[in-house]
DNA sequence: TTAATATGTTTACAGTGTCAACATATTAGT
DNA sequence: ACTAATATGTTGACACTGTAAACATATTAA
């Protein structure tokens, strides 16, 4: 039995993105890490300050993961749906990333750095699809702007849909009529965001 | 000294509002509530069961306001703007309301109501929005589904901008130039806001 | 080999949500 | 009006939490 652990920091970031997926961020506990890891309840603390820290691994983790499913698509419009997929089926994590468990990406530079990265992703394949489509003479300000924009309608929509707010809990078409808005947004999802997409994409 | 507080449930209501708005839910604790209005520290049990009750009540108090202010706007494009300032201006509240301290909003009848309602004055502008613009044969399905696009945009937006995730963090702009389009999008950030939703609303 | 440092452990503190048992005030039923 | 039921309070306890301080041991540098 070794008095050192070894790996104790990178096995911690591990744990904490396992526990994090499986129960949200909130239910993660210092103590339950260092117990499934057979440490002392403050040995995390040789390595974060604060739990804070130890999640802002974690949130960055999932940037790098949410970078990958991007550059997997080949086309832009793909990007889209991969994002929302992304962000459906890694809940929790997506939650740890853009909720409030953690301030201003700025306090922590690895989750500063890997969220500018997956920013860029989507703004570098911005600009090819533009290209692609024959305007080549785009402002980089144009762009950007553009580039905001899908990635706001992306988080939005996928904490609109998350919520339930409108499909299941708001309910409102289903009182309307059998052919609710909601369910056909959901059968033709991916075509309900391209189409999305490209309107806010009209310059 | 009288044994009975008389308004309890509605005080602790107040005071959890007003907290929250101060500190984030997380901060608020059920027994400085109850310390705060001089009663015993589980004497909340007597008006909810748990506290995630009580945040509901706190939510349901926010979509009420969110409500009033959609409807003190005249446009509809106004109220885009009017949105995107409340949440930004009660962010706390925001992130009670959308965040993941609560489930779904179906778990507290009141909760959804009152998201309803909000969502309905959404709809309701949208669709005299539509008749302005001599649009006066459009399917319900596509005001909602339109409505839903709104929404999510100006949520997102919000998300974004609160994470600093662009404007301030991800600092993508700065390295390019000096005339960055995110500070461009600061100051004009109710054109580029109407300019986005009516790019969503094209048919 | 020794001193410094990194990485562990033990113990303790103040805070949390919530349960059980009990106390008192208010209300309903006769 | 008296009594029983109910609503609303209190006290005390439990099992958690993050984290600070003091101490122990392993690793590394001089």
């Amino acid at each position: 039995m070794k008095y050192h652990h070894g790996n104790l920091r990178e096995n911690l970031i591990e744990q904490a993105c396992i526990a994090c997926e499986d129960s949200g961020w909130e239910n993660i506990s210092l103590r339950s890490l260092a117990k499934s890891l057979n440490v002392s309840q403050t040995a995390p603390y040789r390595h974060f300050e604060t739990k804070e820290e130890l999640l802002a691994e974690v949130a960055a983790m999932g940037f790098m993961r949410l970078s990958d499913s991007l550059k997997k698509t080949s086309k832009f419009l793909d990007s889209g749906l991969a994002y929302c997929e992304f962000a459906l089926k890694y809940q929790n994590t997506y939650d740890l990333m853009f909720g409030t468990a953690l301030g201003s990406f700025s306090v922590y530079p690895k989750l500063q750095l890997e969220a500018e990265i997956a920013f860029e992703t989507l703004r570098s394949d911005l600009k090819n699809h533009f290209i692609d489509l024959g305007h080549t003479n785009m402002s980089e300000e144009i762009i950007q702007e553009k580039c905001i924009s899908v990635w706001a309608f992306q988080h939005g929509i996928v904490g609109i849909l998350r919520k339930n707010a409108i499909a299941e809990d708001l309910g409102v078409a289903k009182e309307r009529g059998a052919m609710s808005a909601i369910s056909s947004l959901s059968n033709n999802f991916d075509d309900y965001l391209s189409k999305s997409i490209n309107n806010l994409l009209t310059i």
